[in-house]
DNA sequence: CTGTTAGCGCTTTCAC
DNA sequence: GTGAAAGCGCTAACAG
């Protein structure tokens, strides 16, 4: 169906010269006759020839093409965070190729097969809820295969990785709720194995650590992202004996969602319940009461994931710690309690 | 840095045989002898051998990727269109590149052409707000490139096209709101270059003629995307003399902004001004009041645009027409007006 | 059942 | 300044 498109060897006939003249009037650097070189160039102009990277890449080694894996596209966070990937890369020459492990264990280990596959010159990953156990990293670790983690780090690789600094965020937002006068201070936390999760649950127990606050086991929720469990676990909080001043969502959208429910059950946001989301929605500003969030400066998290991953296929730098983005704390209506 | 692969031809030297019989052993079909096809996929499996994609898609003239040209990931409706998209080209064995125009004519020319240099096999693509000129798909489309539009498509070639359909649901919008008894309905028009907002508006003043309203062109608004204009032409609106009492926002996000500074302003929603948005995002139900919005299949609209591309690509058929994908009005408080 | 050969589109020595 | 030849990893037509 497809028209064969001009190749070199189309160009070299009809010059009557060679392909590795036509090659180099193409590249540049070596000796060629001005002459032949405009003739060529005219020629390409005319035929409208495209080199194909695809026998470049064979030929090199190198596709030029960074593979990225997040769990979902749909999720703002991640969006933004392809955005930076992109900008970085593509200021590099290089492209990017996007799957989504959408959480699955099972697909992320295929998507990694199938991206090594397509060689992809490395890989900027954020594991998914599933992920516990790390051999389809560890396979292409072995073999020196570039990879840098974000946001959902894997620990256990001496590779490049960038995280927002969830720890320092859930830790302010705490003291926030704290300061606002808040005692019973509900933690909605994520999975575990999440690196971004874990340090969020530390940062509240050290907030509240900080200040003499007791540990109440009743208002730490172990929750994933789904939203089909968001209902249930704010009412096993509103109908708790003492039910908590505050509450920490595990998202903005939960936390909208949470609002919603609160407010069903007559609670008034934020003077019965204060509640603070992470993220900063684009919309928490918009909402009833407008929500204070936490916000993860996603676009920077992703541009210097691809930094670093450009960096080292440049074999400029390698460096293996933790790089952490600053968080932010936005402070608006839901959270900030009479007292 | 990386280390080298393991390739067939590794393969072959060890176990002393040809690289056309490790072929072989691998790829099923011609006669080969059981054991030898057991030594090799033991070797395979032992040294981890992957097949390089880069080497079969220049032999193969086929990469098994489709390039996908859209405005922004960070736009839910194009995030999720993304993941129809996936789901079906992963079906079929192919892969996906994805390329943001960020609404610049410029840079989806440069996609554009960066894809065809990669040799994609097909073209899904959503148009950037400012393209108004399609030369660079005029070139491909000549060479019989495969290309399918969506959402923001270009009527000029004959080509797939998949789109919600705007024009149903903006009538439906309009007549709802003139059943609640609005009389004054502003309408925020997007670019009338992108297909979609052009068939909104068609679909506004359809109800009105029918409805035998007046149009009154104060109440038309041709904006964009950007928010930054959203309060200048909100309070444009509730300046005129006499409000409307109902507005059809751009989007949800914008709808749900508007919807603060009319607030704001003391009118009270949807007593004195009605307000719908468009895309039914997920916070929708959850702002205050709850935003009526229209909602559109993104994800089957990405798997219907991805069908029909990967069905050209097997020769299997070749439509050529628009595809509607049904849209749906989703009524929630902001637009339920006594009466 | 298996090896040999050629070639996908391009670059890059090595000659001349 | 230019051409011939080899090769990137793989498959497929053709022998045998």
């Amino acid at each position: 169906m497809k028209k064969a498109p001009t190749t070199i060897k189309d160009i070299a006939r009809i010059l009557n010269i060679s392909t590795s003249t036509v090659s180099r009037a193409l590249n540049g650097q070596a000796d060629i006759n001005p002459t032949t070189k405009k003739e060529v160039l005219a020629l390409v102009e005319k035929l409208e020839y495209e080199p194909n990277h695809i026998a470049l890449s064979l030929k090199q080694r190198k596709t030029h093409i960074v593979g990225v894996i997040i769990p979902e596209t749909e999720n703002q966070f991640y969006a933004k965070t392809i955005s930076g990937i992109q900008e970085i890369a593509t200021e590099y020459g290089y492209n990017v190729m996007i799957c989504q492990s959408h959480e699955s264990h099972e697909i992320e280990k295929n998507s990694v097969q199938m991206l090594v596959s397509s060689q992809v010159d490395g890989l900027i990953v954020a594991l998914s809820t599933e992920t516990k156990n790390y051999e389809h990293f560890a396979k292409i670790y072995q073999k020196e295969f570039p990879i840098v983690f974000f946001d959902r780090i894997c620990e256990a690789f001496d590779t490049p990785k960038i995280i927002a600094d969830n720890y320092d965020g859930s830790l302010k937002a705490t003291e926030h709720l704290i300061d606002v006068g808040c005692k019973r201070i509900a933690h909605i936390a994520g999975p575990q194995n999440l690196f971004d999760c874990h340090q969020r649950l530390k940062g509240y127990l050290a907030a509240l650590k900080k200040h003499h606050l007791p540990i109440d086991e009743d208002l730490i929720i172990y929750s994933n992202f789904r939203k089909e469990n968001v209902r249930e676990y704010t009412s096993t909080l509103l109908d708790l004996p003492t039910p908590p001043d505050a509450i920490m969502a595990i998202n903005d959208a939960t936390a909208i969602e949470m609002m919603h429910i609160i407010k069903e059950r007559k609670f008034k946001i934020p003077d019965d319940i204060a509640i603070i989301g992470f993220n900063n929605d684009y919309v928490s500003g918009y909402v009833d009461p407008p929500l204070t969030s936490i916000e993860f400066q996603a676009l920077e998290i992703g541009r210097q994931a691809a930094s670093m991953l450009m960096k080292e296929l440049a074999n400029e730098s390698f460096s293996t710690g933790k790089k952490l983005v600053k968080s932010q704390l936005i402070i608006r209506k839901s959270s900030l309690k009479k007292h």
